[in-house]
DNA sequence: ATTATTGTAACTTTTATTATTACATGATAA
DNA sequence: TTATCATGTAATAATAAAAGTTACAATAAT
């Protein structure tokens, strides 16, 4: 199945505009993720919704933070990208037959069970937990080219 | 995105095989499981290759059961399928960036944990405890159609 | 006014699964 | 041995969701 890459997407331009330009608009955010400004929009609309970005048009203008990272967990913003199904185990939905009830019950349990188990790891995570990493890797990379 | 539905389909001919037709052909199968016969063929095959099942070809050949039920796990079907992936959850896979290993990093890691728990859980359940709780559902719809 | 920027609709491309068609191969039976 | 039934498989089309693109309206700054 095609993989759903607008979580990290999302992640990467949130923590960029925290820790590095305040304001981006899509086409800068566009060139930072390879893609194209539309895709940028789209997948952050969902944020502004919820508040955690604003946009603002005309020159000047674009995205800018509206919250603190450590206010923002993975499940937060997997919410505000629409809940997009992480899953791709499906189950045949088809309640005709009685063998097909035992296999669509079974597989639904586990998937059910999943999701919850999924959801609460992205519940335990904060952006801010990416972001501080991220500072640990930057000091290590500074660290391994030294000026001297 | 596009649910995969190779797991359930065959876990449905799994146990209708064992608890009804001892031999099937893929067409009758394939209506079923309301799709086409190649499509049997196909999901079945690797069910074949690992001896789960056999097939034989010409007047009176089909599909039939190699192993009982319960020597056969939904890990060991979702294994003979191909592995195909479960999770829909992609991770940016770009190691350009300091901020993209951390999100990717990340995500992996919550991926691969999941990954864990779910073959854990298909292979605590073995197809024979789905045919078990087929056997229920029979007897329980059989008793709310009483003969007298 | 002109330019920069977002908002959004419409359309195309991509990618994985599923479905279909076509035909070769092998097994049974008349 | 020939007709028929069934699998095996390659090639191709349909489907579905995400991603990408194009086009243009709306808005804000200079």
């Amino acid at each position: 199945m095609r993989k759903d890459n607008r979580l990290p997407r999302v992640l990467h331009v949130l923590i960029h505009l925290d820790r590095h330009d305040k304001l981006m608009t899509s086409g800068k955010i566009a060139k930072m993720l390879d893609t194209n400004p539309v895709v940028v929009r789209r997948i952050m609309s969902g944020l502004r919704n919820k508040g955690y970005v604003s946009s603002s048009k005309g020159a000047g203008g674009g995205w800018q933070l509206q919250s603190q990272l450590n206010e923002i967990s993975l499940y937060d913003v997997h919410m505000a990208l629409g809940e997009p199904e992480l899953l791709s185990l499906g189950s045949g939905d088809n309640p005709n037959c009685l063998v097909e009830q035992s296999v669509d019950i079974a597989l639904k349990t586990i998937m059910t069970d999943i999701d919850i188990i999924l959801k609460e790891k992205l519940r335990n995570i904060k952006v801010s937990d990416i972001a501080s990493d991220f500072d640990l890797r930057l000091e290590e990379y500074n660290n391994s080219k030294p000026m001297t």
